[in-house]
DNA sequence: GGGTAATATTGAATCGGTTCATATATTTCA
DNA sequence: TGAAATATATGAACCGATTCAATATTACCC
């Protein structure tokens, strides 16, 4: 049986294929008779419909967005933080009646996968990823519209995203607040390069990481108000794996004056910290407080409840692709965070 | 600035467009000279490479999976289930090098959204949804190829899944094993329309809903084993709610001789049930055990965690994209599921 | 140097539709 | 009744590439 085309069906139907065309795009405008008569011969044929590459050839448009990251497609699924995203934007582009895509590894530009920044079909990219000059340039090459989340204030870049600043510090606040001073600190990532390890508080880091360095700005000032300095607070910087938030609940434990409480910069990060507390003899809360970072939902279901400052991941996908569609106008936006006290976090020295 | 294409690139180095073409296509075929010569009109006019439509409707492919499901994709994505399908799957087409898309609301199909079976730019489906003969039919309408997952053995229809009555029976034995006898079922859908509630034991079901009625022989076969006829097994149907599942608790709880034991066919119900235990002041496992069904991380973390049967899910999905694309062969694919023994279940009557 | 094989390049056909200016038929209205 | 307005249908142009048979060029060998 051969493929059967539009062309076929109006030659059937005895139409043009202009009409034949309207019949499927818009019934409206075709005479009952006719309209059946070309379903009639669409059927007869087994024709299946316009198909969708070639509509959208000639309509410009392909009806998916794309969101784009660093890591893969099935990391970010799996990620507590990221997934959560991932439904917001989902939502959005189920209300307009679009697709969402994900590419991942946007970062491997060389290799030009089938699926990349140059290659993935879409009308328009969310940014979910370090922002690096590179992947800007490879975006705008697309020429195509794109709306970054968490994207940092970047110069002609609209996006969405929180007062990381501002969230860290009510984080910091949740631990001074009930009189912890020895207050150690988990980082996200903070320089490239596999590394991990202690941070010193001097250093100074290149603008890819900004989200992480606004956080960890906000810890310190909060802590500052009740006069700890940054090398008054051991800073460890982990990735999203067991093992490296290990090697920094242990650089922190094993110090001289380990710390009373522990602020990570994100639940996944948090969530680790706890059970490898745990592992190590100490209670959580009573040992040691930990607050996290995000509000996942996970973090609700912990022994013990983690105490986390939220943010409204779901909204930030939802507001990226209505913004990215026109649905909502907007340049920065810039949504609420709010603390979430659970049972992770408790007074110093009970 | 107009749009430029490639035969405008052509024009300006002076070569055919079938040349210019091949640059981007197969560069190995052209002279260096030339390739630069291309290269720099291309740079020049501020060409920005092949426009993906374009080239796939010459090629014919799109390089996009599509995982078709009943749910939205949002709800895909936050089930803990469907969650880690999604996650396999997308493993499977990076590895592959091509993307992957969600088409939710199936069954919608009368709306035709924009993103549908019938208008999703896709190479193949991955079908995670109730095997409807409707849908079976718009998805072959498509000439694609397609694979079911957890589809049953409908007839021409390749799926992966696993033994599902098997695997139920497993999960009864974990309970009948240490001495339970009266035990309660938490069943997922069995009968569309809204409804739930409790489930006959001698109603006959429609096909649509092949693995719950499998999860159920498998409970009633092992159950059998120890002398539990059907009637012994007070049976609840539920949905993914709260809601429902609180019902089910209740009205199992509030049975004459209450089960001391509940099997539930997925671990989303479980987790529901065992909060409503606890916020009914029955201790789990001290008065009731809870056996799930799926094996989701978040189980591990529950208090108490929870004994489960797990099945590869990330398998799952990745199976079903490889054997879509060719790279793996087989017909159905039956995978192999496992008891998690872990603290939600304990012997009767301590 | 001539003939053949190998390699590069061209140009036109093609993928499968949508769109729009134009032609034709039908209504509406004074 | 006739002119203007409105509703339908047509056919060709076009979307932006890829592909492939045909041709031009270069390389190779005796």
């Amino acid at each position: 049986m051969a493929k059967v085309r539009l062309k076929d069906v109006a030659a059937v139907a005895g139409v043009s294929q202009g009409t034949a065309s309207n019949v499927f795009n818009r019934p409206e405008t075709v005479t009952p008779e006719l309209r059946t008569l070309v379903l009639d011969a669409a059927a007869r044929l087994g024709y299946t419909g316009p198909q969708p590459v070639a509509r959208m050839l000639r309509s410009g448009k392909v009806g998916l967005v794309a969101l784009l990251t660093d890591e893969s497609a099935a990391d970010v699924i799996s990620d507590a933080y990221g997934r959560r995203l991932l439904a917001g934007a989902a939502r959005a582009c189920d209300a307009a009646g679009i697709g969402l895509t994900i590419v991942g590894d946007a970062a491997k530009g060389e290799t030009r996968s089938g699926w990349s920044v140059e290659t993935a079909l879409a009308d328009g990219f969310v940014l979910y990823c370090f922002a690096e000059d590179e992947i800007f340039e490879r975006v705008r090459r697309r020429n195509l519209p794109f709306v970054g989340i968490d994207g940092g204030r970047r110069a002609g870049v609209v996006s969405v995203g929180i007062d990381d600043e501002v969230a860290a510090a009510e984080a910091m606040k949740t631990l001074t607040g009930v009189g912890h001073r020895r207050i150690g600190i988990l980082s996200m990532e903070l320089s490239g390069e596999g590394g991990g390890g202690p941070v010193d508080p001097d250093e100074q880091f290149s603008a890819t990481y900004e989200t992480t360095q606004l956080r960890l700005k906000g810890y310190r000032r909060e802590a500052a108000a009740v006069g700890l300095e940054p090398q008054d607070l051991p800073t460890f910087q982990t990735f999203k794996d067991e093992a490296s938030v290990a090697n920094g609940v242990a650089w922190l434990m094993d110090r001289p004056e380990p710390p009373t409480a522990i602020a990570a910069m994100s639940d996944v990060i948090a969530m680790i910290a706890v059970s490898q507390l745990k592992a190590r003899g100490y209670g959580v809360p009573d040992d040691v407080s930990v607050v996290g970072f995000d509000g996942v939902p996970e973090g609700a279901y912990l022994d013990p409840p983690l105490t986390t400052v939220a943010q409204p991941a779901e909204e930030k996908g939802e507001a990226a692709v209505e913004i990215l569609l026109g649905t909502r106008v907007s340049q920065n936006l810039v949504l609420p965070a709010k603390v979430i006290s659970r049972r992770s976090v408790a007074p110093k020295g009970r």
